[in-house]
DNA sequence: ATATAAATGATAATATTTTTCATTTACAAC
DNA sequence: GTTGTAAATGAAAAATATTATCATTTATAT
């Protein structure tokens, strides 16, 4: 189920932050469409409640909301600019938050989520992204 | 295994791309990095051997090396600017590459993945990522 | 050696994100 | 309700990242 606006802006205070009406609108916003918005576009339909508001607002309530998970980040498109060598064979990811270290895995098979995806959606699927996050073995160490 | 850099350039060749002194340093420097690097990095290291090289050009060879899947993309960091309403439990991503269309797919679960990882490599995991990118049955009717 | 299409580099344009700072405002305490 | 205060906002500029244009150069087939 998806969370509501009245749950979000909930869990905003519970965090100390104030419930302003610009934020009220980027909620409402983001709550009351079925779409994945950039941020200009977010800008876009805000501005029409909020005709004051600046971008930079949205982007620091994005920043808010996405560190306490209230909204959900998707990486779309492929600029996001880093790049290694290929691989033969198929292999994934498992990045540092901290230092940026990547550290590849292979052995992990997507073919048969993929195929029952294009048979559930009709998707003729062309690719895929996983990556895990965290923390590796000398961040953790570092313990900050 | 990984793809050297004789095999690189020769599959630039075999698709008619000619083999330019900036893209084999481009190729060159990717190959011999255990790391990933943005085209900034890349453009760096690339710009000590061939100091006349632009970073046009650089984003240019990562555009055709990626196309024939001779590099591997990473999506490292935040800032890759789409978002929409978290939901109450985990879900993941189709994105179709013509439109832009999103469909959420929930009920595949990367925890035992998520385990074994740990366990094998000492990360201490936050999150992943895990999109699938294709055609949705829209765009595939316009078959262009 | 030469012709030619492709690639390059310089420059500028565009797009995206972050910083700075003076002003305004939500909200808790009274 | 007033008031004090830290937090939030908006404007502007700076920083960063990416793409487009075009004259010049160059890899490669002939």
């Amino acid at each position: 189920m998806r969370l509501t606006e009245r749950k979000i802006a909930a869990t905003l205070r519970q965090h100390g932050y104030k419930l302003t009406p610009q934020r009220r609108s980027v909620i409402r916003t983001i709550a009351s469409s079925q779409d994945h918005l950039t941020p200009a576009a977010i800008y876009q339909k805000v501005h029409q409640d909020q005709p004051s508001i600046g971008l930079v607002t949205i982007y620091r309530t994005l920043d808010i909301l996405a560190k306490l998970e209230l909204i959900c980040e998707l990486h779309a498109g492929g600029s996001c600019h880093s790049y290694t060598i290929g691989a033969r064979g198929h292999h994934h990811h498992l990045i540092c938050s901290n230092c940026g270290e990547v550290t590849d895995f292979a052995g992990y098979d997507l073919t048969q989520l993929e195929q029952r995806l294009s048979r559930q959606t009709g998707f003729e699927i062309e690719g895929h992204l996983l990556e895990f996050i965290g923390l590796c073995q000398n961040c953790q160490q570092e313990d900050d």
